[in-house]
DNA sequence: ATTGATGGTTTATAAAATAAACCAAATTAC
DNA sequence: GTAATTTGGTTTATTTTATAAACCATCAAT
């Protein structure tokens, strides 16, 4: 009845994150940093956790000389978010 | 925009816990253990948990001669449990 | 009387989130 | 020009949380 609620997408931070990223489609770390109101460390090493389960793209660049790094949700990501929503739903709509 | 996960409710178990007392309205150790799929020591904890937060109450009487935890759900927690909903929405239900 | 379930609780361990400390480059203030 | 400050992060340490392992009491059967 109840579904797994995939661990990596059960963190408040890390589902902020890809629930911005599925809105904008590109977003930057000090954009991710505004919208979540989380510490830069704190976001660096939740970013780190979704890009090695490859469900968001991490592409350091500059904007002019400073460092940028941007991110993308993948279609891994995007499933697997998805998917999680399903899960959700069953702790969710369950009453009657 | 995102709105804070209640970190008392953005647990699995203790989110499934919740989730089966809104739909029961009463439920003993057992049945919860069940359903959850958890282990007893695990459950032990959340239910502790979830009782000093009075989201849950605890009664805790005896089925014949076995003892028998029975757990229900206080307003307090079902009013926890639909404001983490529409603050779960935040997150979900963002696309566009 | 010993063995094995049942129904838990308590305590120890593993994993996660968070914060603090740090680094490099750029900018600003003297 | 150079010393402090800010920006954009990463790394490491600490705290918190989740989970599992160990345990306890009672019951039931052998």
């Amino acid at each position: 009845m109840l579904k797994e609620l995939n661990p990596l997408l059960h963190s408040e931070l890390r589902l902020g994150v890809m629930s911005i990223l599925l809105s904008v489609e590109e977003a930057d770390f000090t954009y991710l940093k505004q919208e979540t109101k989380a510490t830069a460390g704190n976001l660096s090493v939740q970013i780190d956790k979704l890009s090695k389960a490859e469900y968001i793209e991490v592409i350091k660049t500059y904007k002019g000389k400073m460092p940028c790094t941007l991110c993308r949700i993948t279609p891994k990501g995007v499933e697997a978010f998805e998917e999680y929503v399903e899960a959700l739903k069953t702790y969710i709509y369950r009453k009657g």
